[in-house]
This record gives structure tokens, sequence and C-alpha cells, in this order.
DNA sequence: ATTTGCTGTGTTATATTGTAACACAGCTAA
DNA sequence: TTAGCTGTGTTACAATATAACACAGCAAAT
């Protein structure tokens, strides 16, 4: 149901998961979406991914601009990070949380794009789970309502497991 | 399963429903939550809600800051409108749009506060439902990652009906 | 290899949304 | 009537995001 196996996704709080692997695994899906759609994925535009993956948490557009100018040596400015932002959104390579205004990275780019969350509000720890779960109320409210529904965007709110202790 | 019959609910594109009656409806239901949470509904307070239900399309506080600019006939500054905000938020008598950074009114404030909204892209019409049709979905995925949920946040954007056609 | 055009970047300025801080007004309860 | 709390006015500013324009640099076609 969720988008990797129960102990990995728990372990994402904590320090169990081998991070450099999800980070690399990421760059890679990265890679090869963009040789699929024929785009290119510049050293901008990978840094700026890269630096999504650092963590589980989401990260605001200032901060990314922060800590790239610092990599960098040089000033950057927000179109910059926007740009760069924008592409990754498109391509589905990350999400955007609205209600933190953040950006993380996505699990499993290339699927239709809904952005489905449970994020501790404690730790802003985001962890990404399938649009599956709710396909059928979501389907039962699209007949009811009417409404052609295209994008889901939902955002539970809550405390997790490490913070719960 | 949506929070009026369908008939209401659909009609809110359009104009079916007596819309005067559905403000004079939402003022007094707050009346009333402001008097059993002994609050102060305020002059301005009530302006603002006033505002925000004048239709079923989520307002930007800016927006709302300027029309109660023209309508008090003297400028009016950005803490006070958010005030207000903050204010109707607490009692559940208005949600916050994130994917928008607007404000719409709630059809039954105060219970448990979930935002779930339908969304137009088209004509911004916004439709809440009640968060009771993904209960058993949500519970199943709070067992499943451990979190424990305090708050829904659904946006789901489409098209209305109306813009349907 | 050169040209041509498109895509991406740098830069400046500015828009939009939201808060901090502090002084004061005005209601409410003793 | 006073004391204290809640709400408002006002100024300044923070945080997030975009517009517009000039230029760089890659990439395909000649």
């Amino acid at each position: 149901m969720l988008s990797n196996t129960n102990n990995e996704l728990l372990a994402k709080g904590s320090e169990r998961h081998d991070h450099e692997r999800c980070i690399s695994d990421a760059l890679i899906r990265a890679q090869k979406l963009c040789q699929d759609q024929k785009q290119r994925l510049t050293r901008t535009r990978e840094q700026v991914l890269r630096l999504i993956w650092q963590s589980h948490q989401p990260v605001g557009a200032y901060s990314i601009m922060d800590t790239l100018a610092e990599s960098e040596g040089k000033r950057v400015a927000p179109p910059t990070v926007y740009r760069a932002l924008d592409f990754l959104l498109d391509l589905g390579l990350i999400h955007r949380i609205n209600s933190l205004n953040a950006y993380i990275g996505c699990q499993s780019p290339g699927h239709q794009h809904h952005s489905c969350f449970l994020i501790c509000q404690q730790c802003q720890l985001a962890l990404e789970f399938e649009p599956e779960l709710l396909k059928n109320q979501i389907e039962a409210l699209q007949q009811h309502s009417g409404f052609a529904i295209s994008q889901q965007n939902i955002e539970l709110l809550g405390t997790c497991p490490q913070c719960q202790q």
C-alpha cells in the first residue's frame, strides 16, 4: 500500500536506511527519466535535486538557494532555483508541499503525478503514500460530484512514530 | 456523503441556489458558534466572513483587504485582515486552501476541522466534502504507517461539471 | 565547420503573501 | 471607576515567487 516496504518507510525518520543509496538511486532515476523524455538534466537541476534528496523533510526554495550558493561559492538568485524546481516538478521528480511552501523528492517519478503525503508536524518528516489507497473513494467522489479530478493533493498532518515516543 | 444534498452542491457553480440565504445562514452559524465559545464576532471579523461567503470560490487575503478598504471607505492594513482570518480559522469558520493561498467558508463549522475540497481549475469553484468518505482508508493508513494523523488537508483539483460543458 | 535557432542561465527589479512589534482603544468584570 | 484583557491601527519588514530582458551554449541542419 505504501510506496516501499513498511520497514524502509519507517526507517526514513531514523538512521536505519542507507541514505547515500537513497540519494544516488533518486539521481539515477532522474537521469533515466530525462533521457526517456529527451530533457536535459543540467548541472543546476541535478544539484537542486540532490539537495532536495538530502533529507526526507521538505525544503524551502530559499534554503535550497542558500545551500546552493554555498556549495557553488557564488550568489545564486531566486529565478535560478525556481526554474530548476519548475523543471523538476514538471517531470514529476519532486513534489511541492503546499502547506509548508516546500519541496520534496518523489519516490516514483513518471507516474500520474498525484501528491499524497503523511507529514510529521514535529520533525517535518514527509512520507509519500500511493494514491492507489484512496482510488475507490476518489472515484466515488467523482461520480457523485460530477467533477473530473486530474490531480490529487493530499497532505495528512500529524505525528510520526519516532516523535510519538 | 457530500456536505449537503447533491442538488444543492451542484448548484453552487451555477445560479441555482439562493446565495443570499447561503450567506446569511453562514453568518447565523458563526454568531451561534461565537456565543457558544464565548468569542466576540466583531465588526471586522463579521465583515471578513461575509466577504469570504460572497462566493464559493476561495478569496485571497489581499483581495479581502481591498474589498474591505472599499466598503469601509478607508485603508485597511494586512494585519487587520490576517487577524480576522486567524480568528475565523481557529474557530473553524473558514478553511485555507493551500494550493491557492486563499480562504473559503466552512460548511459545517465546529466539527473536527479537516479540510477536504474539490477545486475546479477553471472557475475556482471549491466544493467541500465530508472527511467521513475517506475515514476507513485514512484509518488503515494510520495503522500501517504508525503516524497519528490530526489534520486532513485534501485538495482534489480538476474540472467542475459546469466547466466541463 | 558554420550557422541558426532553441533552450537554459544571469541579473535586476518587483510582485505577492504573511508577520513582528508596539502603542492605543474599548469592552468587561470587579 | 478602575484594572486588565482583548482587539485594533500602524509601521516596518520577512518570506516566497515572478517578470522581463540580455546573453550563453548546446544541437541540428546545412
